[in-house]
RNA sequence: GGGCCUAUAGCUCAGCUUGGUUAGAGCGCUUCCCUGAUAAGGAAGAGGUCGAUGGUUCAAGUCCAUCUAGGCCCA
């Protein structure tokens, strides 16, 4: 069998497992292509069924329940899709492992604004207007194709990175099912009483009769000229009665239908008197808001002026019950006086203000903008134009304090330039507000990744929640399934199903489509009332729609079966979206579920930042960084993106994507791995190894140190990635992942070389145990690439191996094969090797050139062991290891400094003092005493006495003259570097085994080949060579290894040697 | 306007919970070393006012306050 090829099999090696099925390890090439890797990976899931296998598994199997944020198909899935796909790959294939059941059913949000928006922008579409007369029903099979448009591209990115989701039979917002299950929620809440309909503050563009989006008005802004007007409005009550409040306002036409005068309650409000005049304004603003001059005769809190009754300045309108001080909150003496003039249909803010204090909504203006005829002064006025006459009115009463022109930023229509006003509509609402401590009580039993949203941004959001705003007044969403008798509009009834809606209207309405404009067509009558059940014209916030995806993606209750599908798989252990969520979709999961279940319907939930171009910006057409995710997945593999999602940088946070990463990660990562497999397959084939081939390896207190080593450190690493990954934390995983790449490959497989040349069992066993264990540990974060390593070195060796790694049981550690100790001592090891090489460095003495011998401290001689030093040895290429104080005390200086640690703890002011004797003190003297166990009395010049112990002081010993020392941390090696005859020549034959082995490498021929040598050299080259031809020839596998007097074969011109060499 | 997050080397990021005197890693750059698994690995070097200011402390990248810039959400 070919062991080493630089080809990779032209057949896919996965699903060909026959062909060397019985004789050991597949081939697993040196080099790779992952992007072909991949497609072989997915070719073998789909003939072997795998995905569907890890969801069929005994009734009885415990349930771990995930559920998909749906996407909206509209437009082409980008690489920020790929992030939030990978987290909710990641934990289900995990929790298979672990043995729970987990399905995973994909899903499509198809209703929206945002739909509405593209489709009128691809119609050409100026407003409602257009779409009416275009037709509901052809703009709505628009929007329903738009978010079909580009499912199959999403298909194919979710199947490219390896995301496992049913996409056969997902759920979708919009399918009659969905919107029946929509209905039944919002019937158990109108059932409570928390559906109803109120005013809603929203901007409004009268010309166009329409309110806008947030979107929408973002894009109008334009910059004019108000009036800022200052009005006095007479107190008549209280015990300041006499004096005015001044009002500031820049919007006069809204004091036809002042209602009342807001102050925040811990603001200081002053009394102020110039001459006879007396006024009311914050304290803090006097001087902006009145001038210069006045005198503060008294002063109140904004609280204590509560319910103080004013008159108002036009009474054209009747307004009951009204005019008097209100405390709000969003009060500011940013400008103006303090005192914020109250019309709540013109203003969100008055709105919530004025309705606490149960204040009547009174709107003098039409929905055409403007005011009702027949209004003394305004009638008929447009809202704009009334400033000017109502301000002349102001100044004729006395009542105008100041009047200046300001220019500010203000909402216009971005479709006809006309000023927006905000607008009292009526809407419908769900009274979240009534639930509140309920939805607060479910956010405590609920885990948050990272943890901080939990009470900051999320918590917040919910102690200062409001009424959700249910109702749109729009075309392509769920029908908000409310009728309402046309002859008596206070009685409504909420429908549930198209099945109820039948039994109301005696006809069979169950196949009819229940969008609009079909559904506004069904009416009813109710025996006994006068009157047409028509229904509302309003459609409903899309984010109600995927909030209901827990039960509506079954149909429930009404389809069959659901109520069981649902029962088993609420709440959802987890779900998982970015950041942006918190407010939409965290959110509205949790509000459905409370309000209709009294359970919120997630237990755990992981946020995660956003993913931003290289350049940290977000990726738009605009700034051309767009990095899409089928062209990074060909060029560096789905693995690697994945490893990029999970384990770069910290999830929560954003983080920038860029091509320079993801070569790192399959660099680093990845070809690591791969290469440690081919590394493992290549020597164990050589040999005939197997895990089940005899001799059998020694049990594992049995082995070799490095052995006993991995196998701890790969317990511990089963036990922190595990703990890891369930708390969700996939950087943390991939952090002590990536570290055990590195070290296994980097020492223990560097260190252990020479045991697989030659055929340790120890070594293989070890090995394989090794990377069995490993293989499964990265599974869920690179499903491909460890399913290409199972294929290849567990199914062929492991007579009842899972068929697929991802159906393979998650390891637990072993915690007996952690030797408490280990791990430590072979890290000093390897940071002495480290100085090892800095001190050979600095003295210019090459690796190949043996040495006499190195020194290290003593303790750390001690703590090493024989193995372990011998370890080193063989690393730095030195003959012995010893310790410093063999070498006599005249060869070691020592330095001593400050543990600043812990002396601060028993010194506090005078650490820096004491810093300073210990480090004038004399080392030797510290050192001698500490190692004894000893005290040492330190005196200052004032003849106080410190005792300072071996723990106040960090003592760094190094020698001087002929060596080569390193020292860090209190840590020193010290080289030898008196050479003599015999070491150079042990040199010279290290430099010829080299230069040999790089023959045999570059003419191609097998590791197992045994080779014939003929060489010629004079002088001590030669010496060496004949000194050491035995060595030499076991290394380079020379059969016959012959001295000649000259060749023609390859010269060295440094070692004066020239050699033939010639396969047997 | 409000809330939250972020700011550390040319680039990508750790470190901050629990303060300790030489602030780390990787990429990139320079020099050298090692290598019959490796697209690798190692040593040394250049590169940091740890966003700014103030405070607490014997000691601040780390704790506190304020500010600046960017991002997200909401208005």
């Amino acid at each position: 069998m070919a062991i080493v090829s630089s080809e990779f099999p032209t057949s896919a090696p996965g699903v060909d497992v026959n062909n060397t099925a019985g004789s050991g390890y597949h081939a697993v090439p040196a080099h790779i292509d992952l992007a072909k890797l991949d497609q072989e990976i997915l070719d073998l899931w789909e003939a072997q069924g795998t995905f569907a296998a890890s969801m069929d598994q005994p009734a009885d199997t415990p349930r771990w329940t995930f559920y998909e944020g749906p996407p909206t198909a509209n437009g082409i899935p980008g690489t920020h899709h790929v992030e939030a796909r990978v987290f909710k790959d990641i934990f289900p294939r995990f929790k298979t492992m672990q043995g729970f059941h987990v399905d995973r059913k994909a899903g499509w949000d198809c209703h929206g604004l945002p739909v509405e928006i593209a489709v009128e922008k691809e119609l050409g579409f100026n407003g409602k207007n257009d779409i009416e007369d275009f037709g509901i029903a052809k703009f709505n099979d628009a929007c329903r194709e738009s978010v079909l448009r580009n499912v199959d591209k999403f298909e194919e990115m979710t199947d490219r990175m390896g995301y496992w989701t049913d996409m056969s039979n997902p759920y979708r917002t919009m399918d009659s099912s969905y919107v029946q299950s929509v209905w039944w929620a919002l019937s158990q809440i109108f059932d409570q009483g928390l559906l109803v309909e109120d005013f809603r503050v929203a901007p409004y563009c009268p010309r166009c009769g329409t309110t806008l989006s947030d979107h929408e008005l973002a894009q109008g802004y334009e910059t004019v000229a108000d009036p800022s007007v200052y009005v006095r409005f007479p107190l008549t009550s209280g015990p300041w009665l006499g004096a005015d409040l001044v009002v500031w306002t820049t919007t006069p036409w809204t004091l036809v239908s002042n209602t009342a005068v807001a102050v925040h309650p811990d603001v200081t409000y002053a009394l102020a008197s110039k001459d006879s005049d007396r006024v009311v304004v914050a304290e803090d603003l006097i001087e902006a808001a009145l001038g210069e001059g006045w005198t503060i005769e008294a002063r109140l809190t904004g609280r204590e002026l509560e319910r103080w009754t004013y008159e108002r300045p036009f009474d054209f309108v009747e307004i009951p019950d009204a005019h008097f001080i209100v405390l709000g909150e969003y009060v500011t003496t940013d400008n103006g006086t303090g005192l914020v003039h109250q019309s709540p249909a013109f203003g969100e803010d008055d709105m919530a203000v004025c309705k606490a204090y149960g204040l009547p909504v009174v709107n003098p203006v039409e929905s055409n903008g403007h005011f009702t005829a027949g209004l003394e002064l305004v009638g008929d006025l447009f809202f704009k134009e009334a400033d000017a006459p109502l301000l002349e009115r102001l100044k004729e009463l006395g009542l105008l304090f100041a009047h200046v022109d300001y220019e500010h930023s203000y909402p216009h229509c971005w479709r006809c330039h006309t000023p927006l006003m905000y607008f009292a509509l009526p809407a419908w609402y769900i009274r979240t507000t009534a639930r509140k401590d309920e939805l607060l009580t479910e956010n405590e039993k609920t885990s948050w990744f990272p943890e901080t949203i939990k009470h900051g941004r999320y918590g917040d959001w919910l102690n200062n929640n409001i009424d959700w705003a249910l109702s749109r007044n729009r075309y392509w969403g769920t029908p908000l399934p409310i009728w309402r008798n046309d002859e008596a509009p206070s009685r409504i009834v909420c429908v549930d199903s198209l099945t109820k809606l039948s039994e109301l209207t005696g006809t069979d309405v169950t196949d009819l489509d229940p969008h609009r404009p079909y559904i506004d067509d069904v009416t009813f009558t109710l025996p006994g009332e006068p009157g047409t059940y028509r229904r509302v014209p309003e459609v409903i916030d899309a984010w109600f729609d995927s909030g209901s995806m827990p039960f509506a993606q079954w149909g429930y209750p009404h389809a069959p079966g659901s109520v069981e599908k649902f029962k088993r798989a609420y709440p959802a252990q987890y779900i998982c979206e970015a950041i942006d969520q918190t407010r939409g979709w965290f959110y509205s999961l949790m509000a459905v579920g409370t309000l209709v279940f009294n359970q919120s319907s997630y237990e755990n939930v992981v946020c995660l930042g956003h993913i931003l171009a290289e350049d940290g910006r977000k990726m738009s057409k605009h700034l051309g960084n767009i990095l899409l995710p089928m062209p990074l997945m060909e060029e560096h593999g789905a693995d690697a993106l994945r490893w990029f999602m999970a384990c770069s940088g910290s999830p929560w946070s954003a983080r920038r994507i860029g091509h320079n990463a993801l070569t790192e990660i399959v660099r680093k990562v990845l070809l690591t791995y791969w290469n440690t497999v081919s590394f493992h397959v290549m020597y164990a084939s050589a040999e005939g190894w197997t895990p089940t081939s005899s001799p059998a390896a020694p049990p594992p207190s049995e082995r070799m140190v490095l052995d006993r080593w991995l196998l701890s450190e790969t317990q511990e690493l089963v036990r922190d990635v595990t703990a890891a990954l369930e708390q969700f934390d996939t950087q943390g995983a991939g952090t002590k992942l990536a570290q055990f790449l590195d070290t296994l490959s980097n020492w223990y497989v560097r260190r252990s070389r020479k045991r697989f040349w030659r055929g340790d069992v120890s070594a293989f066993a070890t090995l394989h145990e090794v990377l069995e264990t490993v293989t499964k540990l990265l599974a869920p974060l690179v499903p491909f690439i460890t399913e290409r390593v199972w294929q290849d070195l567990i199914v062929p060796v492991t007579p009842d191996a899972a068929n697929s790694v991802h159906l393979a049981t998650w390891p637990e550690a072993k915690l007996e094969l952690i030797e408490v100790g280990l791990s430590e001592r072979v890290e000093l090891g390897r940071r002495i090797t480290e100085l090892g090489r800095a001190a050979r460095a600095e003295a210019k003495v090459r690796t190949r050139q043996p040495l006499r011998r190195a020194l290290i401290a003593s303790s750390l001689h001690e703590s090493l062991g024989e193995d372990l030093r011998a370890d080193i040895c063989e690393e730095l290429n030195i003959m012995s290891l010893g310790s410093l104080s063999e070498a006599g005390s005249d060869l070691v200086q020592h330095s001593a400094k400050a543990n600043f640690r812990n002396l601060g703890k028993q010194y506090g002011q005078q650490t820096p003092h004491v810093a300073g004797l210990i480090a004038a003190a004399d080392a030797a003297e510290l050192a001698s005493a500490f190692a004894a166990g000893r005290t040492v009395d330190l005196t200052d010049t004032e003849g106080t006495v410190f005792t300072v112990e071996a723990d106040d002081a960090i003592i760094s010993e190094r020698p001087s003259e002929g060596w080569s020392v390193v020292n860090e941390q209190g840590e020193t090696v010290a080289l030898d570097l008196q050479l003599d005859d015999e070491l150079r020549r042990a040199g010279l034959a290290r430099e010829t085994i080299r230069v040999m082995q790089e023959v045999r490498k570059t003419t191609g021929l097998d590791i197992t080949d045994r080779i014939k040598v003929r060489w010629s050299a004079e002088g001590t080259t030669a010496e060496a060579l004949l000194e050491h031809e035995q060595d030499i020839a076991r290394e380079i596998l020379a059969t016959e290894f012959v001295r000649v007097d000259s060749t023609d074969g390859h010269h060295e011109a440094d070692l004066g040697l020239t050699f033939e060499l010639s396969k047997v």
